[in-house]
DNA sequence: GTCTATACTGCGATAGAC
DNA sequence: GTCTATCGCAGTATAGAC
């Protein structure tokens, strides 16, 4: 029992390690230019096993995904726990985004600017996960019960989170001189603003 | 004279029915999931004709980039051409991307969804691109002017396009039921009052 | 300039010893 | 469960006839 527990968690750790190698080679070079050679010469494991533990390279960049779109989903609703206004909790949304590109920019890189479906052919688009769908229901909520102005709910949640991810696109390039936090709190009153009830 | 001038006209009309192939290939399928043999396929030229107009796979795409960065700038300097105001110049590029988008999606599809530095490694990212930086310079004259509050450029541009251009990303994405066009004078009311001076 | 046939490379995946 | 060695193949790019 002891033991089987034990291996399960040495399971696990191959896993990760191989995940989190993957997760730096697909985020830099993207999934087609990171060949298994390259994740096994990374990570350390060899192909063997690589292969003992996942079906094949799409099946750890589906593992990937899912450990991350678990990993947001998690921290939104860790947000909804916390805070009941919808004005917050965009806010706090927004704000838990920024923190994450900032802290593990390949988590960001690999969840935003990667075209998953043209390796995982039955993913849904992005904006059809759970994350996106999230935000979503956020601003529904929030026209519902008047925080934000009557429209279309697209248009709503376009003019709320469209910015900010742009935004973070434009960091992940390198292009912006400042760090996302010290603009966030202009972005946010301007976005808030065009929304509003 | 006119034979070579005869020979070009022809040389760049394989070239086009190339690119035009090449368009509709990477547009749906990506860059890496799309085959020289494919590309030979849907086109009816021979391998031995792509690669005597093209250097390789990556000149094709190059080549692709080139004429759409292109095509947008002259869309763009048109815009200027005939509109001084900046309110109306940017809620001009706007619907001009919008209509793009309805009748090219392909085009779209390619420059905006396409992270084209994983195989064209000496790319410039999308924000740094010349339309991208009309944008932003659009946005600057416009807040040197008074019409646009003072506050950090990108996050005025972000304020201004950014909502817009995930709008497309998700038209194309297929999940707005409306047409792009219906969508955009909310889109536009929104956006403005939240940057105007 | 355009074609067909093919050479070459590198990758994904497997076999089989330990 | 993990390793090394290797198979088979897909895909880019070229050679060379026409």
């Amino acid at each position: 029992m002891i033991a089987s527990s034990a291996m399960s968690v040495r399971r696990l750790q191959i896993r990760e390690i191989v995940l989190n190698s993957a997760l730096y080679l697909f985020s830099q070079k993207g999934y087609f230019s990171t060949s298994i050679p390259d994740i096994v010469c990374h990570s350390g494991v060899s192909t063997g096993s690589i292969y003992h533990h996942f079906a094949d390279k799409q099946d750890i960049a589906r593992a990937l995904y899912d450990r991350h779109v678990t990993q947001m989903e998690v921290m939104f609703d860790d947000i909804e726990q916390q805070h009941g206004q919808v004005e917050v909790r965009c806010r706090e949304i927004i704000l838990a985004l920024f923190e994450l590109t900032e802290k593990e920019p390949m988590v960001m890189a690999y969840m935003l600017r990667t075209r998953h479906q043209e390796f995982m052919p039955d993913v849904a688009p992005v904006c059809s996960s759970r994350p996106f769908q999230h935000m979503r229901d956020v601003v529904l909520k929030g026209m519902n019960e008047g925080e934000i102005r009557q429209m279309d709910v697209m248009v709503a949640t376009v003019c709320v989170f469209g910015g900010a991810l742009e935004f973070i696109q434009f960091h992940l390039d390198g292009i912006l001189e400042k760090p996302l936090s010290e603009c966030f709190d202009e972005l946010w009153r301007h976005v808030w603003a065009s929304v509003k009830a």
